[in-house]
DNA sequence: GGGCGTACCGAAAACGTTTTCCGGAACGTA
DNA sequence: TACGTTCCGGAAAACGTTTTCGGTACGCCC
């Protein structure tokens, strides 16, 4: 169990070289024939030698690792971003600290020190939520991305989910399924992402030359039971709306519950699309929901080949916009 | 943005010290008398220094991190674990580095190999599911804890849920609140935890001398639909339950919904209990859902502390079992 | 046979710490 | 004055690599 490690010295004493050159060996380094070359690898392999990465990073000035700075680890969010960033580091080349600040500002400082202690090659913040949080400040000895919540300094580079696409892409999918009566049901009206995407919509809505249903949009909060009541007090104001838009898979399913319990047929009569296509709530759901998907792992991917480039290289700034992308199902279905 | 970290030789020089005093000095070391320590506090202070921890790893031969190996990092089950480990170590002793082997074989060697390169201190291995799962090996040169899914070898440490408990208290909350007639509907058999929660479920019912309603544990796979197919069938087998223990939250959700359908109220006339306590599905489920919570946060720092312990220590062996925690709500109201 | 280029290998420095060990100063005591 | 003690600070080795630089052996050409 205790045993230490091996070390190259060990290798090269069995291969009856120099140290200098089992590493040239091992690393593909030309002045090194190959016969002996053939002895040395013989020789790692036998002794089931890995290299300590603690002394390659110190010389060579490059640890192989980047932090992960997240205040929403149970949240929905940071999960699918942190799983793209990490396939798109290969583990060989690169290996990933977690961080959750669980929101608190002194705990992000806390772990930002010691991220920077273990020489971490660059950082990506993960914010909670959609709107804009403080910068790390600009003058770090590694690049930084921040991915989902954007930088509040435009000199950060910022990759972020276009929210306004996705209201528009989710009102386009009802229209081209022939409803005309669409209401809106979102979240939190301070949420940057609510406003977004009741705009997309609206924009939408307006080019076809069509008013919203239900007077206006339906900011609450993002659960199930605003949804239910939303709904409720929509269906009083408005009874005849053939579609409703959710601004989260959740509040979706408050609204097909209600739906269900007024007798409305879904999809036939109303149609429902929700937000985040956040699998457990949407596949499952009666009838499975159509959502809008955010792609927040090609953003994960995204955030890590950036950051990739900017290691040794430079890094760009402003603000970078993943679209999102519809799903279908069975919740949006034609209308006639 | 790229300047050199500070070095220690600076901060020494700075205060007017050699290196050497300059470490003690930071490090608390007694031989360093009191002005002197004051003045490289202050210059470590001044150059904003932090230690690279990549050097004090290579020679104290302690990387201060661990690597946590889940195959579920989009499940449920990892998360809380995570968070627990994260913040039973430290953030200034321990970092974590996340590895998920999307249940592959290989890419689990992989990350293996990896970690153990970096020199991580020790080992955190979060499986899928909670059944035994293949060791990673008796002779790894670091501690390894295994949670959740516990190691097939009796000589690794492993870490799992009671489910036999969770199920007992389940059904014991049900008597306790006057019901009688209590069915069973889980998920895939395959699943020890799904054996384990009927076996508990059972011996409570066998105690109080009750048969199970329904005639048989419904077993099928851990979704909604199943939950809403099952408590159809259910109940026109036995239409006088008043009670359902669910096998998952998931589960319990697709019991409510066949349970409104069929005008049966819950919980006046049907209680629902299910397992898990994944909030977004229990705590906003109508009304919101009793069930029975599984500590994994609690599970995480345990498996943290044990590998603490282990470091440099002796590491135990066996399987450890954490006691699972009954949350109420509405859902299961006493009866009459 | 001398000069030269090429191919291969090793000695040693370097990365940034910690820790051991030694030496000098200051002081008290006989 | 001689000596032992205590306190404080520094020189240097060590951790396990990579990389530079110089050296040796050998073949080739005139």
């Amino acid at each position: 169990m205790t045993i230490r490690p091996v070390t190259l010295r060990e290798v090269a004493k069995l291969a009856g070289v120099s140290i200098a050159t089992a590493s040239k060996a091992l690393n593909g380094q030309p002045q090194v024939r190959a016969s002996t070359r053939e002895r040395v690898l013989h020789a790692a392999e036998q002794l089931n030698f890995s290299p300590n990465t603690l002394a390659q990073g110190l010389i060579t000035q490059r640890s192989g690792t980047v932090g992960l700075l997240t205040s929403d680890l149970e949240g929905r969010f940071s999960i699918p971003i942190l799983m793209g960033a990490e396939d798109a580091f290969g583990s060989d080349q690169t290996s990933v600290f977690l961080c959750d600040a669980r929101g608190d500002n002194v705990r992000e400082k806390h772990h930002l020190r010691a991220l920077l202690s273990r020489r971490v090659d660059g950082l990506i913040v993960v914010g909670a939520r959609p709107d804009a949080r403080p910068s790390l400040g600009r003058d770090l000895p590694v690049p930084v991305i921040y991915a989902y919540a954007p930088s509040e300094d435009p000199a950060d580079l910022s990759l972020v989910t276009d929210n306004v696409g996705g209201g528009r892409l989710a009102v386009d999918h009802l229209i081209r399924h022939g409803r005309r009566r669409i209401a809106h049901v979102t979240g939190d009206a301070t949420y940057g992402a609510a406003q977004d995407r009741a705009t997309g919509a609206l924009a939408r809505l307006a080019e076809e030359g069509l008013e919203l249903a239900g007077d206006q949009v339906w900011f609450g909060n993002w659960s199930e039971a605003w949804g239910r009541g939303a709904t409720r007090m929509l269906l009083q104001r408005d009874p005849g709306i053939d579609a409703v838009f959710a601004g989260s898979d959740e509040i979706a399913r408050g609204v097909l519950d209600v739906l269900h319990q007024e007798k409305l047929d879904v999809p036939s009569q109303v149609a429902v699309i929700g937000f985040d296509n956040w699998n457990i709530l949407a596949a499952n759901a009666r009838p499975p929901l159509s959502t809008i998907d955010m792609n927040l792992e090609q953003l994960g991917r995204l955030a890590a080949q950036r950051l990739f480039a900017a290691i040794g290289g430079t890094l760009g700034s402003g603000t970078e916009t993943v679209p999102c992308r519809l799903i279908t199902r069975e919740s949006t279905a034609p209308l006639g």
